[in-house]
DNA sequence: ACGGATTACATAACTCGGTTATAGAACTAG
DNA sequence: CTAGTTCTATAACCGAGTTATGTAATCCGT
């Protein structure tokens, strides 16, 4: 019944590799073969403790999904729920930005193996755990768009569907820029993303001089947050270095 | 100068069964061995015509593209743009929900060889062709976002980039569905897309009441266009059957 | 502490799928 | 009719996921 008696840590380290070489290599470097070179440990390694190269992927995919939340999560709460939004987006984009190999597998594309069309068809144990987590990065959205309609910022409605509008808007963003529409650099954020959640807090029941105000100080809240972050020496979340 | 004095119909018969196959049997079944099976020839074919399968699966996006674009085509114009937008998201939506395998190729998911990250790194003649194909598609929602905002039925702004924030929320929504987010069946349309587009053109400038009574029309001709598609025996976009 | 059972791992072989080499067939041109 | 070019089939090659098998290490009950 408890079917890990020896606790060694090569499956962690065969993560690990898969996300780094990921990142440094593109989708092709997630082969067994190159895995198992990298940890050091022959290509059964990934059969004892995945079963296949499938459920390994996917549980790149749930290390993405987790590296998303604690993006997330390290955005606080503000007075300014709206502005929470805002800062909440930054941080979606900023960590797909990041590593967007690695979200490119996260969010079903490119998936190595050209399995895995639509999340539905979810196989393995570790492919249902990714989905899971991805509903606790959308819980943080749901919260900020809870805390905006509490405090008048919204119109009443329903957080969940609220909350869902603004996740397809921010995702549907962050995908078309990683795709390479909207051009190169942080252009897409002004000119797209930022007027996008004007618009979407306006529409739903923000003045657009509150919607402004807001996404400024998102922006400024960011530009401190990076700052800091260039200071203490990529203190953030990539787990790079 | 002339490279194809053989006109033979071979490289249109690949590419439209592997659109079939894909859609049928999933992505694992775009395999240069199935495909040349399927249509007859043998596997040398590929490479004459396309030089390998990259370049196939680069057409078959492409062909994704085309036939979104014909399926906005469809949606003809109205004296109501703010309608015309909402029937543009639906026939966007019903496209990929018809041909979810296909889409995921076109958009970059789950390309089969693993290869294509991002549609940045464009390599094969066809890749660069199925972008502009892309843009074809995204002109449409321009033009109808240009007439609401000429009508003032828009806040005047740039319309290329309110067309952006348009089709952003879109792509993201109908990603997150494709995903298996939002339910299955119609209701993510409903809850979700609709709420949207309603909350985007007041955040654009339409008032609450306009924009619901353009979302009721486009619902409208929605059914309308549904119920003659049902007599006339499925002669809308679909290549199945 | 000891022995059996279980787990982790390495080696090597197997399979499948993209690709390539090569030779022949078909068509066009002169 | 001959020459050249294009297309195609056959067969082999190669890389990558997977599996078979043997072995060392660990755990557990006595």
């Amino acid at each position: 019944m408890s079917p890990k008696p020896r606790a060694t840590d090569v499956r962690a380290r065969l993560v690990e590799a898969a996300i780094r070489l990921l990142d440094e290599n593109g989708p092709e470097a997630l082969q067994a073969r190159k895995l198992a070179a990298e940890v050091g440990v022959s290509t059964m390694a990934v059969y004892t403790h995945f079963g296949g190269m499938a459920a390994l992927v996917d549980e790149v995919a749930r290390a993405g999904f987790v590296t998303l939340s604690a993006w997330l999560a390290e955005v606080g709460e503000t007075g300014d729920p709206v502005a929470d939004i805002f800062s909440l987006a930054r941080a979606y984009r900023q960590a797909v930005a990041e590593q967007p190999q690695l979200f490119a597998v996260t969010f079903g594309q490119s998936a190595p193996g050209g399995k895995r069309a639509t999340l539905s068809d979810l196989t393995t144990e570790e492919g249902r755990e990714a989905a899971q987590e991805g509903l606790e990065a959308f819980a943080h959205i749901v919260r900020a768009t809870e805390r905006a309609i509490r405090t008048g910022r919204f119109r009443p409605a329903d957080e969940y569907q609220a909350a869902a509008q603004l996740w397809s808007a921010l995702h549907g963003f962050v995908t078309l820029e990683a795709s390479g529409h909207f051009g190169p650099g942080e252009q897409g954020i002004d000119h797209i993303l930022i007027p996008l959640g004007i618009t979407l807090a306006v529409g739903l029941g923000d003045t657009v001089e509150q919607a402004g105000r807001s996404a400024e100080a998102a922006r400024a809240a960011w530009r401190a947050w990076t700052a800091r972050r260039a200071k203490t020496g990529n203190a953030g979340q990539g787990e790079n270095d």
